[in-house]
RNA sequence: GGAGAGGUGGCAGAGCGGCUGAAUGCACCGGUCUUGAAAACCGGCAAGGGUUAAUAGCCCUUCGUGGGUUCAAAUCCCACCCUCUCCGCCA
């Protein structure tokens, strides 16, 4: 949710901002709403503030027993006025938020222009892509040689977009989870988080996957509770402090959850087909932060960084890139993506999306600080993949794949994998 | 699932339909005192919104949520949600 006020006052540059973002919206139409909605607003209130003074005035006359009757008849005067102007009001705002509620966050001024993720700018990349003397393979058919990655069985049990693992390549999907959580609560000073898997609806407008008025990309349950499948652990984990009014020494908030995550792909259809690329179903470790507004691009960095750090640890090549206004989600105002390099596709690929949301989240969330200065201010949000675990899987598969079809072990995961240097040996 | 109790400001906790936006305590902020701190004492301190140049005034809203009764609702009525205790069930 962009600031109100600002939206009123300066409508023009909010929408400049916004078309960076390729967002569009009539803003003669909202001015004019807008004074409508500023007309009636004064009127009802206006109405409001009469009718309480003459309650009183009713009060007092009773207690001192005079007739009440003139005075009543008085109030009910203007009470139908009242009651036309505020459903009035009620219309107007609802307009209103027809038009602001599907309004995606304005990008901060380093944000690049641009339309697509081919206008996205690079600013480091990392490690060398390996060389390899024999036909390198993709995650596919090196997990399907190795008959530990089955899409068949999958289909079956559930459906496509889905994967049954077994045997090692689980261990290894399992020590990624334990080597990332670790890094990140021993090295980077992150706090453990258990959450909800499902969430209310409540919580997923707090983040900005939900609007009353846009589509969305979930799974949503039958249940007479209204629960959805959290499409990621920001989700439950930033809601933490929806409704809240935290005290400035509490910040900043720093917050790793994994959990899987659950998305529709609706609008996906063919795209990353072949493999486990895209997922109604994936694990990933996710690093939240909560922090003081004048410090959220420094937070951004950093968090960027600890993200970064566990590429580097596994030795996998990346990428850093900045995404341009039109690549951005609908509530990021700066997003630094991290891609992997994918021998299989010849390709760097996303496996992290560490963004900045400014006061968006929280203003939607209500998640306030108390300023040293006595002052309510929103926080700021933050957060960021540390990694996308299915995506980090297979990036190792396929970087570290062997003539043979093994694949060897990055070190840091061997203490996981009981000290062994290879999975998929052949016999 | 059955029975009972309860949801009020950052927290705890009062609150006869009008004098209650809300006692009191804690926390917090300012001051007196002190070499400094603590204690004691004095004073201040809810949030959101509108209007506005204003973080000044004024006004509106808010006592779990939504509806209703009334000139007037934290207080009365209805529905729902949540929490706690006991019983049952259960990883």
């Amino acid at each position: 949710m962009i600031d109100p006020q600002l939206l009123r006052n300066d409508t023009e540059l909010v929408a400049q901002r916004l078309r960076t973002k390729r967002h569009e919206f009539d803003v003669e139409r909202f001015q004019a709403l807008e004074s409508q909605r500023k007309q009636l607003q004064v009127e009802s209130e206006d109405l409001q503030a009469k009718r309480n003074a003459k309650s009183k005035e009713i009060g007092k006359i009773k207690a001192q027993g005079g007739d009440v009757d003139a005075i009543k008849s008085e109030v009910a005067a203007f009470a139908d006025r009242l009651k036309a102007a505020q459903g009035e009001l009620a219309q107007v705002q609802e307009s209103l938020l027809a038009i602001t509620d599907v309004m995606p966050n304005m990008p901060h001024e380093s944000v690049p222009q641009g339309n697509s993720e081919d206008d996205n700018i690079e600013v480091l990349r990392w490690g060398t892509p390996g060389q390899f003397d024999f036909p390198v393979k993709d995650h596919v058919d090196l997990g399907q040689d190795a008959n530990a990655m089955d899409f068949e069985t999958a289909t079956k049990i559930a459906g496509p977009r889905f994967v049954v693992m077994r045997g090692e390549l689980v261990r290894m999907h399992r020590a990624l989870i334990q080597y990332m959580l670790n890094t990140h609560v021993e090295e980077h000073g992150y706090e453990e988080v258990y959450a909800p898997y499902l969430v209310n609806q409540a919580s997923l407008i707090g983040t900005g996957q939900f609007s009353k008025f846009a589509d969305h990309d979930l799974f949503a349950t039958q249940s007479e509770d209204g629960y959805y499948l959290i499409p990621t652990a920001e989700v439950p984990v930033t809601n933490i402090v929806r409704d809240s009014l935290l005290s400035e020494q509490e910040l900043p908030k720093k917050w790793v959850a994994h959990t899987p995550c659950f998305r529709r792909e609706a609008g996906s259809y063919g795209r990353d087909t072949r493999g486990m690329i895209r997922q109604h179903q994936f694990e990933k470790v996710e690093l939240v932060q909560i922090v003081h507004p004048s410090e959220s691009y420094d937070r951004l960095e950093e968090l960027t960084l600890n993200a970064e750090a566990i590429l580097q640890g596994l030795e996998l090549p990346y990428r850093k890139v900045v995404l341009c206004g039109g690549d951005l989600g609908f509530s990021a105002a700066k997003t630094y993506d991290l891609e992997v390099w994918l021998p299989g596709q010849d390709a760097y690929r996303e496996i992290s999306s560490c963004s900045n949301f400014e006061a968006f989240q929280a203003r939607r969330m209500k998640a306030r600080f108390r300023s040293n200065s006595k002052k309510t201010e929103l926080v700021h949000t933050l957060n960021g993949s540390g990694l996308a675990v299915g995506r980090t899987l297979l990036a190792i598969m396929e970087n570290f794949q062997q003539a043979d079809g093994s694949i060897t072990i990055p070190e840091v995961l061997r203490g996981y994998m009981g000290g062994r240097s290879q999975i998929f040996e052949t016999k």
